[in-house]
DNA sequence: GTCTTGGTTTAGACATAGTCTATTCACCGT
DNA sequence: ACGGTGAATAGACTATGTCTAAACCAAGAC
């Protein structure tokens, strides 16, 4: 399915300015911000304004198409994988890394006394390894 | 021993600002954010400025005697609890719990490829549940 | 007692993230 | 063409946080 009909199946009136948003946004690996969404957008379509991308990735969120993450200072940022996951951060770029869900194992949450657990997940820090050339 | 010899051994001159800032941080539950322990230290020192604050805050992160979480949209949180544990985040009053670290288990961890794991935490959030009253 | 000096405090400027408002714009049905 | 609806836009506004330059203060030297 297209990104067109797949905005129109959530509500959205695909415009232009939504399309380059959701374009971008929904098929990101970086957890990108809004700043960040915004300037990478502007780059195909240059008149496109702070408040049209927030006003979208707001929408994109009220419609459950991309959630966001509290995971860095001073800013949210954007993930486009909706699902239950983890999250590593390098702490020397700041650079943000999903784990999957079914990697770690959390045993205890559902007998904390006095909380109702309804999500959760674990933020783990330290630096990215260089991946071990594969032997080809 | 007193906050005043606990900054000194920190290399921190005890001035009164500094008293005021580290009393109130150093024992508050709510992992207050800056500002907020900007208007609550007022009620003591009601001359002390928001650079103050901040300078001291910092200053207390740096030496080791509180620390940083990110765990509020838009804002960090401070937190005298500086050994490892993990947080329970209500989503209704937006209010963070400190869990004990021996209350949760995370496995697997260990054995992310490609991943130097220096640090983690385990993200709660829910409805903080009524605590059942205690018969006496 | 006055002077000097280093560290501290202060007000305000500045930067960035995010929201809100009022105006303009684009697409429609008539 | 005209009118109405929703979207896009620029810019004002708020909040968090940093930075700078000036004022302040406590000690020590004379
Ligand atoms: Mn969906
Ligand atoms: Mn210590
Ligand atoms: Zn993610
Ligand atoms: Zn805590």
């Amino acid at each position: 399915m297209n990104l067109q009909d797949q905005l129109r199946e959530h509500g959205i009136q695909p415009t232009p300015q939504r399309l380059a948003v959701a374009a971008y946004v929904m098929h990101a690996r970086e957890h990108p911000t809004a700043d960040g969404v915004l300037e990478r957008v502007r780059k195909q379509c240059p008149t496109v304004s702070r408040a049209t991308v927030y006003n979208t990735l707001n929408l994109l969120v009220r419609k459950g198409l991309i959630r966001t993450q509290v995971l860095k200072e001073g800013t949210v940022v954007f993930d486009p994988h909706v699902e239950s996951h983890h999250h590593f951060i390098d702490t020397d770029t700041g650079s943000i890394y999903d784990i999957p869900w079914h990697a770690l194992t959390v045993s205890g949450h559902a007998t904390l006394r006095g909380f109702d657990v309804q999500e959760y997940q674990v933020i783990l820090r330290g630096k990215r390894r260089a991946a071990r050339p594969r032997r080809r």
